[in-house]
DNA sequence: CACCCGAAGGCGAACGTTCGCCTATGCTGA
DNA sequence: TCAGCATAGGCGAACGTTCGCCTTCGGGTG
């Protein structure tokens, strides 16, 4: 079906297969009449024009290969859509591909982007911010563009204010009052949480408030997680009031944990995400967090790449943030704490 | 950078850019001493393969396109990521298409994959099912499957047991001593909705139990949907001790109105979900819910494909599901309902 | 010594485009 | 009447591969 060619097309309407070439592109000089016969035939025998081999001959592919971290979850998915649409509206296709957890798989995957020819490659895999080979890479391969750290740098990148994702949260709870603010970060080793909870320390500082590690606990970025850190950080540390958590998802695990506990959201204690994840606003209570611009940043992402395609000199773009106030967080119980350690 | 051909090698190995492809190939006789010069030479001036030039010539892209609606929600990213892995598994790129909410643009896009010479297609974008267009495309280009129903049939499907899916939850709320069971669907245009739906009244006919069309109401797919839902249809209905959700995305809403409401789950009321998000594990309460083999599905889509293109005949796949037994789910309170209608 | 054979590697063609340049035709104006 | 010039369309080359076939050469066998 889709074996037709130019040439097939020319035989049926009785010119050389350049001239179908320019009539279907609308490029050179043809007489109205064959013009319409051309199409005609064209139409006829169901000619499909084969973009590989347009590719191949103009030396651009009209493809952006993407490399991310699994994207079930709705963070690194919203971006990936992001990416899509603005691909889509430059007339671009998009190639997937998503790593292992570890990342181990990146540089056979950005060498597969390499083959096809990609005209540029956005990538979002926390996972690889330390592989050297990856900045290698990512700098002698097609105009690239990053969300995260690249090894090395000379990537551009599109960021979210990472200063503003942790300060806002950690200062609206401060404003209601809260003094001992726990936290459950997201993975250790990655770049952003440890940028949030370096921010929520220098915020803590500003205010005269000590910082205590004890208050500190990962929950990796998953439900599981935030429900886990929750029970360790209340088992551990007295006088919680509050809990700053690096993303929703573990969010819904930290509301649930606290209500297991006996613990009131926010009567007891307060809590704040980040994302403004779909369901963040009807969880129980409705929570407190930071609206991400994910399917800008992916958008961006795109345009920035398109910029650094066309030569211009990449520059950095950082993305605003803003809160948004539900019904998580209050000002903390009166005469101190009311949580229970076991 | 890349722009280094096989004849570069070629000419830096003193032979024939044909004897450089064997090399590179590993298929000719090649003497070993040439073959490791031929390498080197490679390697040195850091020779990329044309992926294009070689599916021009061998009339296979290995690439998948995949057309889905928007995958920011968990449900059909995860089916993406099967997709993914399992494409990968084989040695294939997958080319993602995502959907404008009404389908609009999926006749676009298919022409555009076909342009491409993808291998395969696969569909994930159910408001296109009644596209005659797209069933007529489908059928006519590259070897295809889907998992919704396509206008006009011939295209092997991969599906979940639908039967199951809403039957499972439903019989366990008539075990449980539920009567009157209130149903928050998906988008009610959908095949998947309709059926759910279908079987849900089959099940209470089954059990003897009348259909009250006032106890169904359309929640969209989405967490707003099924909170807007729940108020609407405690509105209006009395009795309801239980609620069918046909998502968990929707079932958070649900789950926050009958909080707003005052209504305790599951002592007044048990909520059923479907799929096993993520966060239906932390929900408060946690949420009895079906498991949808979604990444499953997706690797099984890609194996489906490979095997219609090694011309295989196609047979539908059809995927068990399986209850999840949590929290949200209990018998119905002693002496009917204590739901005060507003 | 003639014969044959296998190993090594060269060569031409094809995949389906785009692009630039060339040629034939017919019409205009001085 | 003829230079000059659009207009229409043909033609060759190139993009980077893979594939099949051909040639050359050296060594083993009868």
């Amino acid at each position: 079906m889709a074996n037709v060619s130019l040439r097939d097309v020319a035989a049926r309407a009785n010119v050389s297969f350049q001239t179908v070439s320019k009539v279907l592109n609308g490029k050179g000089a043809v007489a109205p009449a064959t013009r319409q016969r051309i199409i005609e035939a064209a139409e006829e025998i169901g000619y499909v024009p084969n973009a590989l081999a347009r590719s191949l001959q103009s030396r651009s592919s009209l493809t952006l290969g993407v490399i991310t971290v699994d994207f079930s979850n709705a963070t690194p998915a919203q971006f990936l859509v992001g990416i899509e649409r603005e691909a889509r509206r430059h007339g671009l296709s998009v190639i997937l591909s998503s790593l292992e957890p570890d990342g181990s798989d990146c540089v056979r995957y950005l060498r597969v982007l390499m083959e096809r020819r990609v005209d540029g490659i956005i990538m979002n895999a926390p996972a690889t911010e330390e592989d050297e080979e990856v900045g290698r890479l990512l700098r002698a391969g097609p105009p690239a563009v990053s969300l995260h750290e690249i090894a090395g740098g000379g990537v551009p990148r599109v960021t979210v204010d990472s200063e503003a994702t942790a300060a806002l949260p950690v200062r609206h709870l401060i404003a209601l009052g809260h003094r001992r603010i726990g936290v459950v970060t997201g993975l250790r080793q990655r770049h952003s949480a440890q940028r949030r909870t370096a921010v929520y320390r220098e915020v803590l500082a500003e205010h005269g408030l000590p910082y205590d590690a004890l208050l500190v606990e990962d929950g990796a970025w998953e439900v599981e997680g935030g429900y886990a850190a929750t029970h360790r950080l209340l088992d551990r540390a007295s006088g919680i009031t509050a809990i700053y958590v690096q993303n929703d998802l573990m969010a819904v695990g930290v509301l649930n944990a606290l209500h297991e506990r006996g613990v009131s959201v926010p009567g007891d204690c307060s809590v704040v995400g980040c994302d403004d994840h779909p369901v963040a606003a009807r969880t129980i209570p409705p929570l407190t967090t930071v609206r991400m611009p994910f399917f800008d940043a992916g958008a961006a992402a795109v345009r920035l790449l398109l910029e650094r395609i066309a030569s211009g000199p990449p520059g950095d773009v950082v993305l605003p943030v803003s809160m948004v106030y539900r019904a998580s967080t209050a000002s903390p119980p009166a005469g101190s704490t009311r949580i229970a350690r076991r």
